[in-house]
DNA sequence: CGGTCATGTCAACGGTTGTTGACAACATTC
DNA sequence: GAATGTTGTCAACAACCGTTGACATGACCG
């Protein structure tokens, strides 16, 4: 690994943390430079631009485990929400999605990476596009109730009854149109 | 009414057309004054500042018909979804939470507002707290998915297909723990 | 007519943003 | 050891932001 390449990756990780959990608006590139601890001109150096830095982070995103049944679909997606993948505060692709997702600058390379990256295989698995987008609804329902509205009775504060209302919703969207 | 009331009001109504729909972050004073027709430096006599405009727009913004029944509580959130209030383009509550819910800045005043005037509501008549978030995640589900999302099988694009997902949505969150 | 208050405009402020080009420090290669 | 290319810093840019105070315009009232 060159040099370049580890500084670059430290300021992909924090692009990535940043980015991913406040925003694409929300922050600026002094901040990301400041995080990993470089002047912010070397960003535009490296990725070219504040989008092309954005864009950056988003490849390989929307990689899906592979699962073959809807219940180990369910399984993973649980597990994706009650435990932190890297064990600390880094960002998830539900955040991603929910704090960019909207954006006008790059809403629209966040929609088209996670439909050809996930809703495509989503939509093989499921067999139906409305069952689908109806079981992709129901996983940001359950991350936008508590990480954006923050509603006081979702969220892992009890991991067990959390669980079973994440099982509840994803059940209930596959249900539909079976 | 003063004649000053009447430039406050439209002031207010296109403050609200450009916050909720693009996000308090995302829209500039100086874009909402040019769509009034105003100087900039007339908000800040009116409203002191941008939060306080902000504030402005969400005074009873969060008021539920009243309803007594769950079926008719999710046939006012169909209509709410499937016919648009003011007929054109404006902005409903679920694109002011979409948009500002998870903002830095105003996020608390929303999410305050949004409970207070709703939620507590949803709350008494549905019994339980967790039936109550389930049920307002299962609104937002459809919302983020159709709004932010733009995924193909959802949407109004046929509307009785529509209501009937969001019909079975619902359904699926109140049936939960009933 | 003259004074007073509301209504609105104009210009400027300090701060932040993304981006750019010139320059310094370092490693590599001849 | 000198030349060359890489890696990084510094300073500045034009544009935009929310906010402020001074000033023009008009209505209203004595």
């Amino acid at each position: 690994m060159s040099r370049s390449e580890t500084t670059r990756d430290r300021l992909l990780h924090h692009a990535r943390t940043l980015l991913w959990t406040h925003g694409y608006s929300n922050v600026s590139l002094r901040q990301i430079a400041a995080a990993a601890g470089v002047d912010v001109a070397l960003i535009a150096r490296y990725f070219g631009s504040k989008r092309g830095l954005f864009e950056a982070t988003l490849d390989g995103a929307f990689d899906l485990p592979p699962v073959t049944s809807e219940t180990a679909l369910v399984e993973m997606v649980v597990a994706l929400f009650t435990t932190s993948p890297c064990g600390e505060t880094a960002p998830t692709v539900l955040q991603l999605l929910l704090m960019n997702a909207h954006d006008e600058q790059v809403g629209g390379v966040v929609r088209a990476a996670h439909h050809t990256g996930m809703q495509s295989r989503l939509d093989r698995l499921l067999g139906d596009p409305r069952r689908a987008a109806l079981f992709m609804a129901a996983v940001l329902a359950m991350s936008v109730a508590e990480k954006s509205l923050r509603l006081p009775g979702i969220g892992p504060h009890d991991t067990h009854d959390y669980a079973a209302q994440l099982r509840h919703m994803l059940g209930a969207a596959l249900s539909f149109a079976r």
